[in-house]
DNA sequence: TCGAATTATGTTCGCAATAACATGATCCCG
DNA sequence: CGGGATCATGTTATTGCGAACATAATTCGA
């Protein structure tokens, strides 16, 4: 045990308590170089006994490597994100490196911000959501000199490489499928985040597609924390309640649409013949609704994975050509909820 | 903008660039010191124009300081975590301290890894959830000299501090709950986690109370992996297709609890009366169901918020004396699925 | 059995910043 | 107007470790 005042210990330390080098004991830490078996053991024991636990920040300094990736999310709390996180996490924990993260609330001033300090402990690549940054973000991003990977969304041009689906695509895909259900009047619920761009690019898909078809939203809501499935329930029956004759409700995420779905079916609507419904996301939640919510899934676990793929591929090979815009395909899942002809 | 080679600059560059010694333009860029309104603008100007972002690892060594908070929890899949975190985030926001998160998956081994990482960064505190860590581990957090606080529960004794509930106390509170509303036949689900100390405990608490009143649980099922949601609704219908005179199910997490729910809403049972319900947590969720479950919530936010400010206050006064163990009292809500005398 | 290759270990320097101390300039008050 | 206090800046040493480059100890083959 070490003694009551306990400063922190050094590779000095270690190295007089096994009467080698520092440089030795640093080899034998770090599994480089030619030590012999005898020396190695010795010095093992000797860094077991007294606790020794290496200065990542002088060996980062020294070495000019760190092995931390910066990812930067807009929040934590949504279901979205812990997913892209394990996906990323699964493929760094077969490298040295790992992920640390931050968190912007949907608030370019904070992306900035949270980005200069990622940036300040000098990460060996960036995995951060969206295409749309600050012009100082971008600047930052790109003097970084480091792999850069925007994740979720490929509508836009990456600073460095993009991974994720086409959000536009995706509500014209939803709103294709609603077309074929011979749904007319439509309502749309979604969440109040102007800066919330994969929301908008969805949103946007599916009122084109709609609109070439001369198909009208004849009603929209938009809410604010709270419960979301609490909120899908209430913006349900409020939406209902002014407009009796909508035939399909349109959720820009899965937790208000099930809300919604517990709502209707409690109250007795045929669905989906008297009304259809479709969410976004394909949470896992939805497996345990007495009825499958219409919805299609972001592919976060891939995005995840692919995008900690890059930047491991990069981190060890930095010249090697890469793809710059990886998307991928959400696929619809019709569930329950959703007319098919 | 930078040149194409674009290594990462240092105070050097802009010491050069505004004609200052490097140590001005550190104290500059820290606010630390005297420097005259004129070398001030000059500084910041230059470092603005070049795109300058300070060294943290450089800095962190040459001061021995590192602004971080090591945030080590069993996983960020499961609704709780995340609310823990958003509290100490909050607190910390308003300091220079900055959460850094590892997920330990509920193993000792990996928190004993996530930990040697973490110490390994040097940070100013550590937040851990729980209180029953390997010896090694044990041993890295005594050794390391930096506040360490032990989050969720208090049944048991902290390295240093602790703030959290009593999960035993959780589960006989619960129990007497469920025995003044004469529930007699128990059915218990839960998550097959040995490694869950806190579930365990409340479990411990919640038999012992049934135990001394004579009350049997009669069932109980453990389940891994899948939508808590499905699982829960799979385990009600089956646990009561074998057991069809159970009168109350006590479920370990709300997730499952919901599920149940659900199901038994679906099938016409009549709730609380005919049988009864209870989770545990508290997840806002909840809100949105069509019968609020009975639960008690776990203060997480408020667990987060305080672990946050022992660790803000400890740095900035090491020798300030504090409580060791701050319980929190979690609220029974009731809601509509336990019978009330 | 000797010199070249290989293995094992040590030495020096640098990483990018900050602490501590030193110095020169300015101020202020009796 | 002189000398201590304050302000503004620079110099030197330090932080803990790893890269690069020695050097010493073995091994090995002809």
């Amino acid at each position: 045990m070490s003694k009551t005042d306990s400063r922190p210990l050094t590779l000095r330390d270690v190295s007089e308590a096994s009467g080698v080098s520092e440089m030795t004991v640093s080899r034998v830490l770090r599994n480089r170089g030619d030590v012999s078996t005898t020396t190695r053991e010795k010095v093992l024991k000797a860094a077991k006994d007294l606790g020794y636990v290496p200065n990542k920040i002088a060996g980062a300094l020294a070495s000019q490597r760190v092995n931390l990736v910066a990812v930067i999310i807009p929040s934590m709390s949504n279901m979205v994100f812990p997913e892209v996180m394990t996906g990323i996490s699964q493929v760094l924990e077969n490298t040295e490196l790992q992920p640390v993260v931050g968190v912007t609330d949907y608030l370019p001033e904070k992306e900035e911000r949270v980005l200069f300090e990622m940036l300040s402990w000098r990460p060996s690549g960036i995995i951060i959501a969206g295409l749309e940054h600050s012009d100082a973000s971008r600047a930052m991003l790109k003097a970084s000199g480091i792999p850069v990977v925007e994740i979720m969304d490929v509508d836009g041009t990456p600073i460095d490489t993009s991974v994720g689906i086409s959000h536009r695509r995706a509500g014209r895909e939803m709103a294709k499928s609603i077309l074929k259900g011979r749904y007319e009047k439509i309502g749309f619920m979604g969440t109040k985040m102007p800066l919330d761009h994969r929301a908008r690019k969805r949103f946007e898909g599916f009122t084109e597609v709609l609109g070439k078809a001369g198909v009208e939203i004849i009603e929209r809501e938009f809410y604010s924390g709270g419960s979301a499935l609490a909120k899908g329930r209430e913006m349900t029956a409020a939406m209902l309640e002014r407009n009796p004759e909508l035939d399909f409700l349109y959720y820009s995420n899965d937790m208000i649409g099930a809300g919604g779905l517990l709502y209707l079916m409690e109250k007795g609507y045929d669905i989906p013949g008297q009304i259809g419904l479709a969410g976004f996301n394909g949470v896992e939640l939805l497996q345990g609704l007495p009825r499958q919510l219409a919805t299609m899934d972001a592919c976060r676990l891939e995005i995840g994975r692919k995008a900690a793929q890059i930047i491991a591929e990069r981190v060890e090979n930095p010249d090697a050509e890469m793809e710059k815009r990886v998307e991928l395909t959400p696929t619809i899942s019709f569930g329950d909820t959703l007319k098919r002809r």
